[in-house]
DNA sequence: GGTAGACCTGGACGC
DNA sequence: GCGTCCAGGTCTACC
């Protein structure tokens, strides 16, 4: 079956996968070829599935094998809707970077959207797989938690979904260290996904809050394994750009931008994005680095 | 509030 | 093949 959603425009999906490396982590496949991805999820009926996406005319069709009931194709528009961000108007932001030489294309390339995973539990967990390594053991981590617990795809059973916290909650910290290669990450992990199974925090409902962005992020770093960079990543993701991922990498295009090379700090790179305000986070994301 | 050192993995490198 | 060094954010203890 397929389902049809449309956009606020302007949208280009190829512009919501490049948006970062997440198209990279499993359960995402991007086909290179046509531009497609896809995505197996687990639904709350238990139900596990892949979806196909791929462009259509002012928005997206999503293809699934299977004929679902009414409540799963609710379910699944509701996701493809969150991780696609289909529903987000850039518009002042775009008022705003057509002034700027570096961010004057975003419109025309129909930037800003971020691609998201289907639950924020996911984010948070990839989000701490990208702290204090290098992008290829962030892969192979993923990678791993998908293959040792993620539910498989009936049609597929080489292929799995991201695990749910009950699947992770359900491990101990010993297999996450030695098996799934996570090392020191494994007792934040376990310690998130046992949080979220028990109801004590309910990491969803910051989807769709109205905390502000201050008190959000304080949210986010009560979370063990998640500091300054990863709070801002995960806000973000949230669409609250007030913060910036500082990072190595930042550092270094910062450095070369506006510095000659010479070393700097978090401050210089704050102090570099400060007068975007509320956009800062996606002004530095959007930044033409390129000279 | 700021800082130093530990936490882990895996790739690069030298021997 | 083995040992060493290094990069990558966050946490904790300490000042």
């Amino acid at each position: 079956m397929q389902i049809t959603l449309s956009a606020t425009p302007p949208f280009s999906l190829p512009s919501v996968i490049r948006s970062h490396g997440w198209i990279q982590l499993a359960p995402f496949h991007e086909d290179e070829i046509t531009g497609d991805f896809s995505c197996i999820v687990h639904l709350e009926s238990k139900k596990v599935i892949e979806l196909r996406v791929q462009s259509e005319s002012g928005g997206i069709i999503v293809t699934i094998n299977d004929a679902l009931p009414a409540a799963e194709v609710q379910a699944v528009r509701e996701i493809i809707s969150w991780m696609l961000d289909l529903d987000r108007d850039f518009s002042t932001f775009y008022n705003l970077a057509s002034q700027e030489p570096k961010l004057a294309q975003a419109a025309a390339r129909a930037q800003g959207r971020i691609l998201r995973s289907p639950t924020l539990f996911e984010d948070v967990v990839k989000t701490i797989l990208t702290t204090n390594t290098l992008w290829a053991a962030t892969i192979r981590m993923n990678n791993n938690l998908v293959q040792q617990f993620g539910s498989p795809l009936p049609a597929d059973t080489t292929r799995h979904a991201f695990p749910t916290p009950g699947q992770l909650a359900a491990t101990n910290e010993e297999t996450l260290r030695l098996q799934t290669r996570l090392g020191y990450r494994a007792p934040y992990i376990l310690q998130l996904a046992r949080s979220v199974d028990s109801g004590e925090l309910d990491l969803e409902s910051l989807k769709k809050t109205n905390l502000p962005t201050s008190e959000l992020r304080k949210k986010l770093l009560a979370i063990k394994g998640i500091g300054d960079y990863a709070a801002a990543n995960l806000l973000m993701l949230l669409g609250h750009y007030d913060f910036i991922p500082v990072d190595s990498w930042a550092l270094k295009m910062v450095s070369n931008e506006w510095y000659g090379g010479a070393p700097v700090g978090r401050a210089e790179v704050e102090a570099a994005f400060e007068h975007w305000g509320q956009w800062q986070g996606l002004a530095y994301w959007l930044w033409d680095w390129s000279g």
